[in-house]
RNA sequence: GUUUCGGUAGCUCAGUUGGAUAGAGCAACGGCCUUCUAAGCCGUCGGUCGGGGGUUCGAAUCCCUCCCGGAACGCCA
C-alpha cells in the first residue's frame, strides 16, 4: 500500500471529474512534523491556472475528495496553501511481516526493469598504490552500483586497466632504476617516472627471483609485465578489502592485441567524422559540443590517450547495454565532451555515456593540507587508511557525501575512531537490536518472524519507527534515479535514531508478554532494514560492538 | 583569459526541476546510567544561505553582475 499513490489517484479523480486540467501533482514529507506526514502543493501551483487563492482551492479541493477513511486520520488545509495529511500509522504494521519474511525483498524495486548498465570507476592505472582519491571513486561507485541492483537494474561493473600507454614505459623504467639502485649503479628514478615504495619494494623482489640477470639484459618487457601484473594484484587486493569488487577488468593492451583500436579507426573514418591535418588524424568532436576538435593520430603514427579509450568504450557499446556511467575525477572534466562526442558518433545516441565527475579530495593533517606528488611518491594509500581505522569507517564516510561536492577529510578526525564518525552510531543501532536478541532469549522471549498482528505498537516513537520504514522504497528510488548513493546514509542516520530514540524511552523487555513479541518483531525488521542498506553503501552490520 | 565544480551554523556537509519557521552530524552548554550495550537518550545555543541587483504571491534554489577558492584548458597520460 502506497499512501502517496492514493493522495495523487484521489486528487486525481476529483480533478478530472471537475474538467480541470491539471500539472503534476506532487506529493512530499514535510520537514515539520506539525504539518501531518504528507503533503501536497497542487492548489499553489493551481492558483496560476485557476486565478484564484490557492487556499480557497485547497479547501474546495478537500471537500470534494473521497480521501479513504482508513488511512488518513486528518486532512487540512494550511497557509499559504498547502493540504495535509496525517495517517494512521497501523497501516504499517503489514510492513513487518513483510520484511521479516524476505528481508533483502523489501525496498528491491522494477524500476530498471530491462535495463542493463555498465558502470566503470576506479580505473586506476597500474603504476602505484591506490590513494584516498581512488578509495572514494570506489566507495561511490560501488555503492552506486548496488542502489541500481536493489532498484532492479541490472549492472556490470567494470575496472579499465591502461597498460598500454607510455606510463608503463615509464613504470618500467622506474623499476629498472631502483632495480639498478640496488646493486650501487647510481641511476635516477626518471622524472615522469613512480617514485613511491611500492616501487622499490618490487625491484627487490625481483633480484629475489632473477639476481642480477637484468644488469646484462634490457629487460624493459620483463619490468612491465612483472611491474604490471603485480601492482594489479596488489590493487585488486586492497579493493576486495575495502569491500569492492568487479565484474569485468578489462586492459587496454589486449585492445591493441586484437587490433581494435584501427577497427575503432575505421568505423570513425567510414562515417566521416575524421579529417587530415598537419599529418595527423582529427576527429571532429566540434560536432558534438566539443570546443575545438582533436587529434586521434598524431603525426609520427602513434595514438593520443584519447583513441584506446574510444575503442574500448566502442567495446563497451557492442556488449549491448543501454547505458553507460563513467565515474572519473573531476580533474578529467574537459575530457569528457570529446569523449561524449566520441561515443554519440559511435552509437547515434548522445545520451548514451553518463559521466558522473568526483571532485578532489583535501586531506587534512594537523590542520594543515598534505598534498599528494607523484615527484616523490608520497600520497595516502587506501591501504594504509584501511590498517589505521578499518574500512567501514572510510566507505561510510565517502558514500555519506554527495559525488561532486569537493570534500575535506580530516585524518585525525577519521583516526580517532571515535562516535564522531557517524558509522559508529548505525552500526551501534544494528548491534544494539541484536544484543536485545540475545538478552531475550536468555530471559526466555521468542522472536517470532512471522508475527503479523499487533494491537500495542502504539506510542509516537513507535510510530515514528514505522514510518521511517515505510520510506525504504523512496530512499532507494531517489538514490537511484538521481544517482545520489549519500540519500542512503541520510537514511541510515534516520532509521538509526528513530531506533535509539525509541530504545531510549521504555524497556522492552517487560513484562507484558504480547507487548514484548510484538516489540520484537518490529525490531527484527528494523534490524534486517538497517542491515540491509548499510550493505548498499558496503559496511558490515555488526552483531556485537 | 576560457571552461568547470564549489562558497549554507565554530567545523564537515545536506537541501538547488521556486514553496511552510533553511536542516543534520560534530564541537559547545545543561540534564539522564543500582534496570535490555551511555559508541546512547532528552534539551539549549548557533545562520545577512559569498556580496549586490532583478524576475513574482513566494528565491538558498531561476536571471544578470561582482568577489573568493579548487580543477582543467597538449599531436601529455
Amino acid at each position: 500500500m502506497n499512501v502517496k499513490t492514493a493522495i495523487i489517484t484521489t486528487i486525481e479523480k476529483t480533478l478530472t471529474r471537475q474538467s480541470i486540467d491539471y500539472p503534476e501533482i506532487e506529493v512530499e514529507v514535510p520537514n515539520d512534523k506539525s504539518h501531518g506526514d504528507f503533503s501536497t502543493n497542487i492548489a499553489m501551483k493551481l492558483a496560476r491556472v485557476l486565478r484564484k487563492p490557492p487556499l480557497k482551492i485547497a479547501e474546495e479541493l478537500v471537500q470534494a475528495s473521497d480521501f479513504d477513511q482508513s488511512i488518513f486520520t486528518a486532512v487540512f488545509v494550511a497557509r499559504p496553501g498547502f493540504i495535509n495529511f496525517t495517517v494512521n500509522k497501523a497501516i504499517y504494521h503489514d510492513l513487518i511481516p513483510r520484511i521479516n519474511d524476505a528481508p533483502s525483498d523489501y525496498g528491491t524495486l522494477t524500476i530498471g526493469k530491462g535495463e542493463h548498465y555498465n558502470i566503470e570507476f576506479v580505473s586506476a592505472n597500474p603504476t602505484g598504490s591506490l590513494h584516498i582519491g581512488h578509495a572514494r571513486g570506489a566507495a561511490a561507485g560501488d555503492a552506486l552500483a548496488r542502489v541500481l541492483v536493489k532498484a532492479g537494474y541490472q549492472v556490470t561493473k567494470e575496472f579499465y586497466v591502461n597498460d598500454g600507454g607510455n606510463q608503463i614505459n615509464q613504470l618500467a623504467a622506474s623499476i629498472k632504476a631502483r632495480y639498478n639502485q640496488a646493486f650501487g649503479i647510481n641511476q635516477a628514478v626518471p622524472e615522469d617516472g613512480y617514485h613511491g615504495p611500492e616501487i622499490k619494494k618490487l625491484a627487490d623482489e625481483i633480484i629475489k627471483e632473477v639476481g642480477d640477470r637484468f644488469l646484462h639484459e634490457e629487460g624493459v618487457e620483463f619490468f612491465k609485465a612483472y611491474g604490471v601484473d603485480s601492482l594489479l594484484a596488489s590493487l585488486k587486493e586492497d579493493l576486495a578489502q575495502f569491500n569492492v569488487t568487479f565484474d569485468v577488468w578489462f586492459k587496454e593492451s589486449q585492445l591493441y592485441k586484437e587490433n581494435r583500436i584501427e577497427e575503432t579507426l575505421n568505423v570513425l573514418k567510414d562515417r566521416g567524422y575524421t579529417y587530415e591535418e598537419d599529418g595527423a588524424l582529427w576527429l571532429k568532436t566540434s560536432l558534438y559540443g566539443d570546443e575545438k576538435d582533436r587529434v586521434i593520430v598524431k603525426s609520427d603514427g602513434t595514438y593520443t590517450y584519447i583513441t584506446p579509450d574510444i575503442a574500448y568504450h566502442y567495446d563497451k557499446l557492442s556488449r549491448g547495454y543501454t547505458k553507460l556511467i563513467d565515474i572519473l575525477g573531476g580533474d578529467h572534466h574537459g575530457y569528457v565532451p570529446r569523449l561524449k562526442a566520441a561515443i554519440a558518433m559511435m552509437s547515434g545516441q548522445e545520451e548514451m555515456l553518463d559521466v558522473e565527475l568526483l571532485q578532489m579530495v583535501k586531506v587534512l593533517q594537523d590542520g594543515q593540507e598534505i598534498k599528494m606528488s607523484k615527484r616523490s611518491g608520497k600520497s595516502i594509500t587506501l591501504a594504509d587508511l584501511m590498517a589505521e581505522v578499518g574500512k567501514d569507517p572510510i566507505r561510510y564516510f565517502f558514500a555519506m557525501r554527495s559525488l561532486n561536492t569537493h570534500m575535506d577529510l580530516d585524518l585525525d578526525l577519521a583516526l580517532k575512531e571515535s562516535n564522531e564518525n557517524p558509522v559508529f552510531y548505525a552500526q551501534y543501532a544494528h548491534a544494539r537490536i541484536a544484543s536485545l536478541f540475545r538478552q531475550a532469549e536468555t530471559k526466555g522471549y521468542q522472536v517470532d518472524p512471522t508475527l503479523s498482528t499487533f494491537s500495542t505498537l502504539n506510542g509516537e516513537k513507535i510510530e515514528y519507527l514505522l514510518t521511517v520504514l515505510s520510506e525504504y522504497p523512496d530512499a532507494i528510488e531517489e538514490a537511484a534515479t538521481k544517482r545520489i548513493p549519500h540519500k542512503i546514509t541520510h537514511y541510515i542516520h534516520r532509521l538509526a535514531q528513530a531506533l535509539h530514540s525509541f530504545y531510549a524511552d521504555e524497556i522492552i523487555l517487560s513484562e507484558d508478554a504480547v507487548k514484548v513479541r510484538e516489540r520484537l518483531a518490529l525490531l527484527h525488521a528494523v534490524k534486517a532494514v538497517l542491515k540491509d542498506a548499510l550493505t548498499l553503501v558496503g559496511v558490515d552490520a555488526k552483531e556485537r560492538m
